[in-house]
RNA sequence: GGGCAGUUAGCUCAGUUGGUAGAGCGCUUGGAUCACACCCAAGAGGUCACAGGUUCGAGUCCUGUACUGCCCACCA
């Protein structure tokens, strides 16, 4: 083997290995079912240090779960991701000097999934670089044929529950991607602009003037109101006046609304029904016309008059010097407010009067809302249910359609009298058809020219079905009933209200159940100055690039031993790094213990145990218990630390320190102990380790398998855990997840041992600040104070004299003895060091001293403590008994140091 | 404006039902010893944001304050 790790090659065969097996797939059985779905990434590119993040834990658990002996599924695929992709490949086609209007929607398509297949095909490359164990047979891609008739009848069968509503209301709209967007789908962003307060003359009195404030004046080319608050006295008896709006000298009249703040700006306030989600219920409140001034593309219309063609900023400031020329602005300020930009191109977004589809939302939050309240759905950290609850009660309609071509095509059809316009406010002739097939023609007139909505649906009007879907609904297939619900979900807090809620919804309005029972909330992948990783800032890296660098495992461990519980990690090289050295550490551990000897894989049970196995045996249970809580829990880096500090520092740097003298001897016991703590490590490590532990589980193996061959060792008996049998599998991602024996741990033991390693790193300490070497031999005296220690210390003396290499240990001597030759005093343990003729006995009785008064100073804290009769009356008998045993303690330190003071 | 987190060692973070603060990295010192320098040994370093309260005892529970981050929101 060679000294340090090389993961090189050694991933990509055993990856093969695994597939070649067959390990990954799942389907109904006998056995406990365990199932994921993959938060399928979108084909808009490859994957990211965000993909990451989102499926080692899924990969962890799955792994861990199959060990457990459970049939375990983890469901790979991608999603369409509708606007993200499409813009993709216009930014594709653009570069290409064409665009997708003028290819036309077919050939766009044929783009776009030619596209799909390239980069979807690259994220799956990279999952099974990562070592995700998927199992592929069952890969899914949104816009499967299946899936798409998922989606289509869940459209219909909302539809016909009277929960899918087409109509004319003001949406958010992107002039970049020509597309409304959902609330969701905008980013509100704290931008500081103008607030321009503007003059509107009165009718009949030119002189007289009423001032509105706004942040949009371009807008104001399509205001017919303005309105004041009901109560506002400074407005009293100028309602239902006449007001000329400038420009465009067009007569509107003052209204009153109680929706209007008395205290912001002028108190009143211009009214554009077309441009604005409150003017909008204003103006049907009170009759107002409703003026488009806008093109989708975001530039004005002819409804601008002399504006028309031009860009909306741009008018906005020719509207402002205009105003401002004809004495019309009153006065303009800075102001900070957030303004809408669209998630997928950041354009800001225009609010914008449409004809769309929408989602009644309130009905199907209801169960969703009881559902987390009744726990039936857990999030994990538990927190973020508030969150969820906080959005899903105050949730509103859900725009579902989509002014694009990639996508799931509305499976609505219009009578041609309707279809090809869709004018404000006009009702169709002829009601539209839903249907989950395509219409031959209209129920109600009979015409045979139909024509499908052209718009598709929102990406996430897809990706709400997933987790049943996936598994064949609507049909009822064997794989639905035993697969779903799932047991968890992976996701990222900044996908909560995308996709989690909405699949709790889908999943109890479609399957009456849960979609999933746990959901683990991790966070966002930052880089090391705590920045969002992101293309333009350069810091995002690829992922393959550093699995080349550190290998998978190194990437995998790095990550999830250095995430916080729920919160976001700041990556950088030394996470890798970490990774790495763990890896490399546990490559040569095993490097020990394969060129020493081959493992025996004899039964332990007979064989002597001496005090530093029973030792390892009961940390290494204690490890197994408390490690597969962790990760039934989903606190990952809890598990990693507690498994690093297993295998590092008890194994590696104490048990293995101690034994290696017994491993070079072919000792028994050792030869049968190693086996079995390495079989249970590699098990342990599996999950985040996958690939380096099955390098390592394989080479366990072999000599094994050598004495298989040659007969002279017992066949494989498949499935347990007894021994001779600790390698049992031929894989360790089939073999079972260890087991903690409970008899096997000794709290005992395990504390004899951590006043052992006190004493030990003692001596240590001593050398290295006295710079004696290693090699020379000391005596260890200890103090009689420390007579609690005493019994402790007595059977291990043989350990302790190896480990500090101490040619004697006397125990119970006066502190006073070595006066002429102590040096070194451990206060915590009273360890004397006697060497020769280092002594400085002024040095001495101030160390003393100090000591002494701190000790005293401890007494008295002690002694008050005990005399207060709160505390004797009120506190538990254990803490008494403690702070009894201190008193006794402290008091016999401090007479011995007296004493010893004297004698100085 | 509302909601949710957070504030503990130089940095990133743990800290289980209240019982005298831990890890990794970094730093300092020493070390080519026959698993590993991607290593070994040892060490230094903390008024647990602040102020009150409950308690025999508070990093931990309660109240308030300050600061930081995130999310939501139709004051134009």
């Amino acid at each position: 083997m060679e000294t340090a790790y090389n993961p090189k090659n050694v991933e990509d065969r055993i990856y093969k290995f695994w597939e070649e097996h067959g390990y990954f797939s799942a389907s109904a059985s006998a056995k406990k079912p365990f199932s994921i779905v993959i938060p399928p990434p979108n084909v808009t590119g490859i994957l990211h240090m965000g993909h990451v993040m989102d499926e080692t834990p899924q990969d962890i658990l799955v792994r861990f779960k199959r060990m457990q002996g459970l049939e375990t599924c983890w469901v790979p695929g991608t999603d369409h991701a509708g606007i993200a992709t499409q813009n993709a490949v216009e930014k594709q086609l653009k570069k290409e000097k064409t665009s997708r209007h003028a290819l036309g929607r077919a050939k766009f398509l044929e783009r776009v999934w030619e596209w799909k297949k390239q980069y979807g095909d690259t994220i799956i490359q990279q999952l099974k670089k990562l070592g995700c164990s998927c199992d592929w047979s069952r890969l899914r891609f949104t816009m499967d044929e299946a899936y798409s008739a998922a989606v289509k009848d869940v459209f219909v069968r909302l539809y016909e529950k009277g929960l899918i509503y087409r109509g004319n209301y003001i949406v958010n709209w992107c002039p970049r991607c020509l597309t409304a967007l959902s609330d969701e789908e905008v980013e509100n962003v704290d931008t500081v602009g103008g607030l321009y307060w503007i003059r509107y003359h009165f009718k009949d009195d030119k002189d007289k003037y009423v001032v509105v404030a706004t942040t949009r004046p371009e807008t104001m080319l399509g205001d017919t109101a303005v309105a004041v608050n009901p109560s506002d006295e400074r407005y009293k008896g100028l309602i239902d006046q006449t007001l000329i709006l400038p420009i465009m000298k067009r007569e509107i009249k003052i209204i009153a609304d109680e929706i209007v703040e008395k205290d912001f700006g002028s108190g009143a306030v211009k009214v554009t029904p077309a441009h604005d989600p409150n003017d909008f219920m204003m103006g049907q409140k009170h009759n107002l016309e409703f003026i488009n001034i806008l093109s989708p593309d975001g530039k004005m219309n002819q409804n601008a008059g002399e504006y028309k063609g031009l860009d909306r900023l741009e008018c906005r400031k020719r509207i402002i010097e205009r105003l401002a020329n004809e004495g019309l602005l009153e006065k303009q300020e800075k102001y900070s407010h957030a303004v809408g930009h669209c998630y997928r191109c950041n354009t800001m977004i225009e609010p914008y009067l449409s004809l769309q589809w929408f989602v009644k939302m309130k009905p199907l939050a209801e169960p969703a809302i009881k559902a987390v309240r009744t726990g039936d759905v857990r999030f994990f950290p538990e927190h973020w249910s508030k969150t969820y609850l906080n959005w899903m009660e105050n949730i509103r309609d859900w725009c579902v359609s989509r002014q694009l071509w990639w996508g799931h095509q509305i499976p609505v059809w219009y009578c041609e009298a309707t279809a090809e316009s869709r004018p404000i406010g006009t009702k169709d002739a002829c009601p539209p058809i839903v249907s989950r097939e395509t219409p031959t023609k209209c129920p109600k007139c009979g015409n045979t020219n139909l024509i499908q909505d052209e718009d598709v649906l929102d990406t996430w009007f897809s990706s709400w079905l997933w987790p049943f879907a996936v598994f064949g609904w609507p049909k009822q297939t064997e794989d639905l009933k035993y697969f779903y619900p799932t047991n968890v979900l992976n996701s990222g807090k900044d996908i909560i209200f995308f996709w989690v809620s909405r699949m709790i919804m889908a999943g109890l309005e479609f399957t009456g159940k849960p979609p999933f029972k746990d959901v683990y909330i991790h966070g966002i992948a930052r880089d090391s100055q705590g920045r969002k990783l992101s293309k333009s800032l350069g810091n995002s890296p690829d992922p393959l690039a550093l699995i080349d660098k550190y290998s998978a495992d190194a990437i995998r461990f790095g990550i999830m031993a250095n995430i916080p519980l729920g919160g976001d990690i700041n990556l950088s090289d030394e996470t890798y790094e970490s990774g790495r050295n763990f890896c490399n550490k546990l490559w040569n551990a095993s490097r020990l213990i394969l060129g020493a000897e081959k493992p025996k894989n004899e039964r332990t049970e007979e064989l002597k145990k001496c005090f530093e196995d029973k030792w390892i045996l009961s940390r290494l249970n204690t490890t197994i218990s408390d490690y597969t809580k962790a990760l039934e829990t989903y606190e990952f880096s809890e598990a990693a630390h507690l498994i690093y500090h297993f295998f590092w520092s008890d194994l590696c740097d104490w048990y293995l320190e101690i034994i290696k003298p017994r491993l070079y001897s072919n000792d028994k016991t050792v030869a049968s102990i190693i086996p079995h703590i390495f079989s249970s490590t590699l098990r342990m490590l599996h999950p985040f380790i996958p690939f380096i532990t099955e390098e390592l589980w394989q080479k366990f193996l072999e000599p094994v398998e050598a004495k298989r061959h040659t007969g002279s060792y017992p066949e494989r008996s498949e499935g347990t855990e007894q021994y001779p049998t600790y390698f049992s599998s031929e894989s360790v991602m089939i073999a079972p997840w260890p087991k903690s024996d409970s008899a096997q741990i000794d709290e005992q033991i395990e504390k004899a041992m951590e006043t052992n390693i006190g004493i030990i790193r003692s001596v240590r300490n001593i050398r290295n600040k006295m710079n004696i070497e290693r090699k020379q031999a000391l005596d260890l005296i200890i103090s009689a104070e420390a007579t609690k220690m005493l019994d402790d210390i007595k059977p291990h003396q043989e350990l302790i004299k190896h480990q500090a290499n101490l040619s004697k240990i006397e125990m119970g001597v006066k502190l006073a003895k070595p006066k002429h030759s102590a040096t070194e005093i451990v206060s915590a343990l009273n360890l004397f060091i006697p060497l020769e003729g280092i002594i400085d006995p002024e040095a001495e009785k101030k160390r003393l001293q100090d000591r002494l008064a701190k000790i005293q100073e401890q007494l008295t804290l002690v002694n008050n403590k005990l005399s207060d009769e709160k505390f004797k009356s009120r506190a538990p008998e254990a803490i008494i008994q403690k702070e009894l045993l201190r008193q006794e303690e402290l008091t016999k330190q401090s007479v011995n140091l007296e004493e010893a003071l004297r004698e100085l």
